[in-house]
DNA sequence: CTATTTTAGCGTCAACGAGACACGCATTGT
DNA sequence: ACAATGCGTGTCTCGTTGACGCTAAAATAG
């Protein structure tokens, strides 16, 4: 750690009292747990390193911030680099810093995370290089830096979440039945409601709205579709 | 988007080996909100700048991330620094990263927030220079930068963490009375609280230990005093 | 067309927690 | 002793949460 680096006193000329120059500046880079339902599973895109350190190892994808760029903008962009999707929920988890997590300099990370309409996701799913693949999140492999630790907090962050927000709706395509809702909060939180208690607790909320059409699917009764109504103003 | 930069040959080549000294690097300051129950109400610490910009408003103190210290690190020596004291409750908040927010150039703070114990506190109370001051939270003077914002969301997250976590211990001293902490709670959640409702349910959960002690002030029945007992494991 | 399979959709009861609410008790000062 | 002050306590109501089993609607197989 702590390598000498090549300073740039660049463009800031201007800084009047302090002179930011004088310090050795660390990298700042936006790191983005993109994460889906995917086959009945919490999954998390991962890229492998191809490289020194951790070299065949995967990661959560990141890449620096630009200097004109907002976090979230470098957020949306990585986003967008590896997902070719638009307008997610996309929030900041928490920053990252220790000075030796990455061994070749100072990196801090800014952590975001975005949850995935699976649906729209099928679009580019077939992602061409076989070096970024989709993670369940109970079953990780073996990650590079500090990422087990994020993607550890994530999965904390998302499950607290999911009771007071309505996060868990980012996660399905526009129209969905109670049941599909129901299995993404199994899924999150990692044990089986019942489906009485959450119908009740759901309804009563009175954050769905009855789309009428219903989805039928395999030999059964049609179940209802609903959508999300953000008329309902829970809590951030 | 359009980033309009000089530099980066192909954003996704970095993701994998990146050469971070091609690219102009952000400067990584930490603020610190540092606050304290004093006066029966919520204040901050905040110093006064004396140059441009802002000169004369008051901001969030803080500081230049050194090369070879963790965030935590760096919040821990500004609140020294600032303070004198030590061993204090410190949570990373946000990390707020506009470009413009700071107009002399790109800098990028992750703000921190502290609960100080005003009664350690009254030790370096007497702060030589007139130019910082302890500020109500409800009533605060004009800020720098985005530091308006800043406070405003601080005040949101501990007021949701007061709620589920044992947050409101770290601004009384070690031993307290009921009143003492339901005073906190008002003054953080600014409204009155029901005494018996609270007492129940502070009492019910076994976080308070009696000390046996009891706190005579003004001419009326004493009351028992408390400590708080980290036995009992609330959520983080 | 009948039976079987599968998931949708619904109601009750018990336990618990939250909130509203009023008065005697222990001390000090006069 | 008595006035003043804040400490300390219990009950009831109401809404929420969680446990729990059966009928309804569709598809498929025979």
């Amino acid at each position: 750690m702590s390598s000498g680096q090549s300073q740039t006193p660049s463009a800031e000329a201007q800084a009047h009292h302090y002179d930011p120059s004088k310090y050795e500046r660390p990298s700042v880079t936006v790191d983005v747990v993109m994460m889906s339902i995917r086959q009945s599973d919490l999954q998390v895109l991962l890229v492998k390193r191809r490289s020194w350190p951790y070299e065949g190892m995967w990661a959560i994808p990141g890449g620096f911030v630009h200097i004109d760029e907002s976090l979230e903008d470098a957020a949306k962009r990585e986003l967008r680099e590896e997902t070719g999707v638009q307008d997610v929920y996309l929030e900041q988890l928490y920053t990252f810093g220790d000075p030796g997590r990455d061994p070749r300099m100072r990196v801090i990370t800014v952590v975001y995370y975005a949850l995935l309409d699976s649906e729209r996701l099928q679009v580019r799913a077939a992602d061409d290089a076989s070096d970024v693949g989709w993670f369940s999140m109970y079953n990780l492999p073996e990650l590079a830096f500090d990422h087990a630790e994020i993607l550890a907090y994530t999965l904390q962050r998302i499950r607290g979440k999911l009771e007071y927000t309505t996060i868990a709706f980012n996660l399905l395509p526009e129209q969905f039945t109670l049941r599909e809702l129901q299995r993404v909060y199994e899924i999150i939180l990692h044990r089986k409601l019942d489906k009485r208690n959450f119908r009740k607790k759901i309804l009563s909320t009175g954050i769905l709205e009855d789309t009428g059409a219903k989805k039928m699917e395999g030999t059964h009764r049609p179940a209802r579709l609903y959508r999300f109504n953000p008329a309902a103003v829970a809590r951030q």
